[in-house]
DNA sequence: AGTGTAGGTCTACAGTGAAGACCTACACTA
DNA sequence: TAGTGTAGGTCTTCACTGTAGACCTACACT
């Protein structure tokens, strides 16, 4: 890019590109939401007059749009080691930690796809889609086999996700259960249940949940399917049961959740 | 409310409830979209000023919340007859035709409960929740495994949920498979296998695939937990195979989908 | 009869996304 | 080297948004 070079070091206003702009979106949305994002904001950010980011998106939604696409593509899909259940989980957790890292992008993750049409989106939110399909036929899955697993999986990973952060609470240091989430506000008679559940509720803990999701997600798939023959992954250890627990503190070390019955 | 009648006969304008303002709501969205929905708008749809609207909802957030509140209130979560597979089969599929019904509330009833934390949040909106439970424990779950299976259960409706919202084409008269889903813009050495998958892209069939989704997450719930002892639910079938898949055609008669390989 | 108040209306404000005209500095061609 | 097309940037402007605040009004109740 010698040409931005030298308009740079000219008089003009330092060349802007399509990536920091969506960065910069980013880091707004990041800090205040997505209603904290607006043309004029951005542009007050960049620097720059609102007017001229229009040359760079047509419209503030394809501008969401490429937040979103930003994001999505920091998802790596290609794990080397491990059968596919073990990539399926880490591509999980990866997916997670995303979630994690940007939660007021999440809606958009989620809800944005929705107004174009699967392949006319932009190529970034493709391909993990092909990327897992690859995973799934490498790993001895027919392409539509793959195909739908991966709906069954991406479908469950993006529930779990708006599920755990709907659970987040917005006051996490109140320490009593019932008071920190305000069950106490329920009539009892209808919500005997949900009442009793509180010091559950309290010890959520989203990597586990999202772990026992995969363990239930995966010993289906298993019971479902042929097994397949996973040749290409070095190191295939079928023998694993089905039913095999995330070990003990889940994945990355988050501090292990109170243990349930199963 | 003999008091609305009243001041009906008089001169007032006609009494106005919080019901029929969330009735209108849902139309315009319904209709015109999330977007399409604009306090003015509204109000001149009900023929009121848009500044009486505020006695009824403290923002245009809480206004939303209520009409995706609305929506989810017609999901109907008592079922009276069937196992619990049955049961959770039943919901799914009410939830699936109701999403259908008012899509573009489906972002709504997805992503706005996030804004508060679950006990916060209207009793409408929870009771779905508590009903579900209700149906788990009296098939014989403990409480904590109940939420466990609604949180993996509703995970995976959700995200199959906003996954067939994606998959739905806006011009579904196009016959030609790869062009009526534009494949062949992507580059065919980064997308074989999405490629490849054209047909079974263009065949896609929601309550099938919805169905296949509950095929391997029932049989995953079945392999992880020791059966229940559904005593409540009138005849309990428990020799039906784990594996069973919806017989034929689908849930509500809806067109089956070819058929893949498993 | 008098008053408090729920419900309704009007005006106004700060802020939004974007269309359209314009300007300007560079790249490139003749 | 002069000339020009154009990508990039700026300014103004418009229609529209959510909603605060003052006000008004008709009813319910004391």
């Amino acid at each position: 890019m010698d040409a931005n070079e030298a308009a740079r070091q000219r008089g003009r206003p330092e060349r802007i590109s399509r990536e920091v702009i969506l960065a910069t979106a980013l880091e707004i949305i990041d800090r205040d939401g997505i209603d904290g994002l607006s043309i004029r904001r951005l542009g007050q950010a960049l620097g720059r007059d609102p007017m001229a980011l229009y040359r760079y998106a047509p419209n503030k939604a394809a501008l969401l749009d490429g937040v979103a696409e930003v994001v999505l593509d920091q998802l790596n899909v290609d794990i080397p080691n491990g059968d596919w259940t073990d990539q399926l989980r880490t591509i999980a957790h990866s997916f997670r930690n995303l979630a994690h890292a940007h939660p007021h992008v999440v809606p958009l993750l989620v809800t944005r796809p929705l107004a174009t049409p699967l392949a006319l989106r932009p190529l970034g939110t493709l391909r993990p889609l092909e990327g897992i399909l690859a995973l799934l036929t490498r790993a001895g899955f027919s392409p539509p086999d793959a195909l739908h697993i991966y709906r069954s999986f991406l479908g469950f990973l993006n529930g779990h996700i708006l599920n755990e952060l709907q659970e987040l609470v917005d006051n996490p240091d109140e320490s009593d259960a019932l008071l920190r989430l305000g069950l106490h506000r329920l009539p009892i008679r209808e919500f005997p249940l949900l009442r009793s559940l509180a010091p559950v509720l309290a010890g959520y803990d989203g990597a586990t949940e999202l772990d026992r999701g995969l363990d239930i997600l995966i010993a289906g798939l298993q019971t479902r399917l042929p097994h397949p023959t996973s040749q290409a992954s070095g190191h295939s250890h079928r023998g694993r049961p089905a039913v095999c627990v995330s070990d003990g503190g889940g994945f990355m070390g988050w501090g292990s959740a109170p243990r349930s019955t199963w």
